[in-house]
DNA sequence: GATGAATGAGGGTTCATTCAT
DNA sequence: GATGAATGAACCCTCATTCAT
């Protein structure tokens, strides 16, 4: 019997505003993200999304930067799992090929994450930090050469076999990485 | 005596327009593209603009395409300059490290192109194509995986170095190239 | 039968746009005069207002100083049709009593004027040549002391008529006049 | 050790938030005087402003109301200093000239006051009162028709001085006076 | 009593697009 | 063919006001 009063400090609220966020701008790009589709994907009135973030700016970079850290979390958390050396290439090779990191979803929001930072000092520098953490993830089992190498080859595959109609498998990935690493 | 009249039918003025286009992309980001901006880098009246381009998005899609084909084929053409197996890495590291591809401004672009792709089919049939050739290039020198493996490499640390401080120097990816390529 | 063509390229609508702007300070205050008051007093598109000025501080400083010039000029001209000193009193008694400027409608403008020319450095500049007209014009009869006393007393009887339940009337407006002018 | 505590029940905050909004409309004109302004400029809590003021109109008209009451008791005080009509004729320079009236900050919101008042019946009949003061304080030394002219004196002089880059000084003033009082 | 979280109406402004010229 | 004047939809954001706490 209880009438559902208006929620006040719905503590959830600003959260989902952030996903909502990460939602539209995957639908339709940073360029067709605004204030109004957010709040309808977030089921939240208006006024909402400019009373939690000022600006839209300040929305969007909260959204990118919290992308950063779940995408990089992941990664990391993907290798952290690996004991061996053997266990981290198949970790790196589940990163590539999995839904780990390259999902879809995850890509396209990293391009465009990556066209936002390049006009976002402040979003830049947690990039690096991305960066910096996957490379010290790989730093555990492979020298900073490698490290890099094998980073920028999960960049690199991601994006390719996000496009390509006949995306590299498992066992091409294999091959590649075992090269890298000098286990061929 | 005669006062420059207003060009009539300029036959360049189309291009100019669509490399206006991929001037304000990359300055303000595809959300930032707008009419008036893109007429004004090209010095062209307002009018101009829709009179070539129907729609935004038809003119958005042509520059796209336009980077695409150029960034194809400046990879293909430093590939092409190269005769032995040894030139065509050097021509890969060139690409990398050097302004082939890599400079930030194509960089930049690039992201936002993917963005853009993911939103629209036929862009995206054009970057398959784009990939295709890259690896046709490569394919000359290289068994099949291998050039899919440097076309990622291409790709990741492409990004990476735009992004960090402390980028890979050419002596850091001719080893990683070397192993890859089994040149060790 | 000819339909009535969409407007093209109305000459007087900038000018519509301006009287309406003041009709709708008038009515509302600066604090109440939006965009869309203007363009539906003036009878003009909305996009109109933003078309024909950029900002809606440009229109207001725009109408403001058309109220200066033509207040000034209305001033000035009730003088200039004089040709003694005792048609130049009768003038300035008109000017106070009458409908020459002190109609309700110009004083309420006025003060609006007043407030916005506070903030408004440029408009100040105006008003100070309204007044420095205002002068020139009663100098002509006065000496510069008596000319500045006049100007006041037409600034200030006005403004006390406009809220006054029992205004000064024209006999003892002279009265006054003539005091400061020394023809008593 | 007593941490200051969010001050309770504060008699006195009315009041400051009555000053707080004087000090908005001068700094921002009626049209830029919020709730949030007024709550930051008086150091109260939002919530505070429509609690004690149902209305933002509300506020005002009592923030324009305590104006009039303050610039008319300041008008009638230094008059009542004076015993003699030598005297008296030296109050008035001082309103006129000096800070007791015609200080920039009154006059700007005495502006901003009769757009106001015009618009609000209630207090213009405020105003009529405050003119009736004025004028009844200067009844004890000059005939009505004086009186008149010296309260429209100052009305005008102090606006026109506001603005003037070259205001009257007070032995201008003095001739003026004495003319319109026949005391020359 | 007092507060600040919350909202939706409406603000100024931008812009893709249209179309008379 | 080419243009720029013109428009109205939609943008981001502010704000008076409400009301649970």
């Amino acid at each position: 019997m209880t009438v559902e009063p208006r929620r006040r400090n719905d503590p959830a609220r600003r959260q989902r505003i952030v996903d909502a966020t990460l939602i539209v701008i995957e639908r339709h790009g940073v360029a067709g993200t605004t204030h109004r589709r957010i709040a309808e994907a977030a089921a939240v009135p208006l006024g909402s999304v400019t009373y939690y973030f000022v600006t839209l700016e300040d929305l969007l970079t909260t959204a990118f930067l919290q992308l950063a850290t779940t995408s990089s979390g992941a990664f990391a958390a993907r290798l952290d799992a690996a004991t061996t050396r053997c266990e981290a290439i198949e970790g790196v090779i589940d990163i590539i090929a999995g839904s780990v990191w390259a999902d879809p979803r995850t890509l396209l929001l990293s391009y465009e994450l990556y066209a936002y930072a390049a006009r976002h000092p402040d979003v830049t520098t947690v990039m690096q930090h991305w960066m910096d953490n996957s490379r010290a993830a790989l730093g555990r089992f492979f020298d900073p050469v490698t490290a890099r190498a094998l980073d920028a080859l999960v960049e690199g595959i991601g994006i390719h076999n996000s496009i390509d109609t006949a995306p590299l498998d498992r066992d091409a990935i294999r091959v590649i990485i075992d090269r890298i690493t000098g286990d061929a």
